[in-house]
DNA sequence: CGCGAGCTTGACGTTGTTCAACTAGAGTGG
DNA sequence: CCACTCTAGTTGAACAACGTCAAGCTCGCG
């Protein structure tokens, strides 16, 4: 693998790093392709490595005990994942599965944990990135805690076009029961709802490709809480 | 203010930094005592401070439009707060609000950025401080997420017992409403089910004094889910 | 062509919220 | 010392929101 053909990861570690540390981490990764649908990282695991989310588009999967599965955020790249154990040496709290192809360095923890010890601008850069996920987590929460299922799942078709896919047509390469487990709701809720915009003309949906059409009544609807 | 008397950020501070930095840190802070009910950090202002709980219970307060708000997690202290801050310069997002007496040092965001640029360790202790707080409040949503009503005012009383008084029996400082905002449901939801639990000697309450007197049971109950 | 996964729909039952009325205790002022 | 008020807690009934279930559909793929 070649490292500095890369991106996110690449830029900090080149605007940080000396030559030196730079190699050595060379040394301590390798680059995967993940194909939709695959694991990055499994919940329960040990954290052995960090992962970089160099291109795709990632899921933060809890899976419950009652086989239910909640997606506590998603993140395209790019991304650090394993932010929590960055901090933490607890196992996995999370998986992370790949919803489109994607692109993933991984990097042995205890060598990134030597050079983060020696580098705090570095180490800086690296905890700013990982937080992002965290607080993307908690504003979920703060949507799940606080709205009706309707405003919701409007929330999260804003997320999708806003920071996902950045556009109002999109490729929509989540399923209907994913994004249930996103709206913390059951399938149904999710079709009806959809099935009802596509009828009240705020959205389309040919095949996989969503169209919203009244940004602004979707904006109503995800403000009315 | 002497800083030496302090605990947790004293000693992290006393561990890892030299006496130049220490000396700079106590010109640029300030102790405070917060009484029940008062907001120690406000959702929506600037960060101009990080503060570190020395003594004392807080909740991480989100406080909607709709003037419904939901306490994402509880703390007791040794802990940082603000630690969202510590990674972005946006404003805070939640409130902190002491639901105890609390002994808080603030330290100015700036002077305490200017020190963990220069000295790694210490920023990644405190790193690993900050980040408890969202962990707590994700496995918080998590529970919120999956669980039903009555399972996630069991996970709150077992929470409450574990890691927040350290005992069976201890007195309840939050009222019926704080209960439901932390569970995320209706007062009156947390009144019946306590009420029944009650009934069923479960638990008992007396004034405010609330005792477990079948834990098992209350497990039991929050692992139905 | 046939299979299976994902999607769709409506009926039905459960869960949890809202509302309204009531109680108890704490604080205030005459 | 007694109203008065205010807040927290409590209860039950009516209602809305949401999940579950069962059946049927569609489309892509072997």
């Amino acid at each position: 693998m070649d490292l500095k053909e890369q991106t996110i990861f690449t830029e900090i570690a080149l605007k940080y790093l000396s030559e030196e540390d730079f190699i050595k981490i060379e040394k301590h990764s390798v680059q995967l392709k993940f194909k939709k649908g695959e694991t990055i990282l499994k919940q329960g695991h040990q954290p052995t490595h960090i992962a970089f989310l160099q291109s795709g588009i990632v899921k933060f999967n809890y899976s419950g005990s009652n086989q239910k599965n909640t997606i506590l955020t998603l993140v395209s790249a790019p991304k650090i994942l394993g932010g929590a154990n960055l901090f933490y040496r607890d196992n996995y709290l999370f998986s992370f599965i790949a919803i489109e192809d994607s692109d993933v360095i991984l990097i042995e923890t205890n060598v990134l944990f030597e050079i983060m010890k020696t580098n705090s601008i570095f180490s800086m850069a690296l905890f700013q990135l990982a937080s992002d996920m965290f607080k993307k987590a908690i504003m979920n929460f703060i949507s799940v805690a606080n709205k009706q299922k309707e405003s919701r799942i409007a929330d999260i078709i804003l997320y999708l076009s806003e920071e996902i896919y950045c556009n109002t047509r999109f490729q929509l390469s989540l399923t209907r029961k994913e994004l249930a487990e996103f709206a913390c709701c059951s399938a149904e809720n999710v079709i009806m709802t959809l099935s009802r915009w596509q009828n009240e003309r705020i959205l389309s949906i040919f095949g996989k490709t969503l169209t919203i059409i009244d940004l602004d009544k979707l904006k109503y609807i995800s403000n009315l809480g």
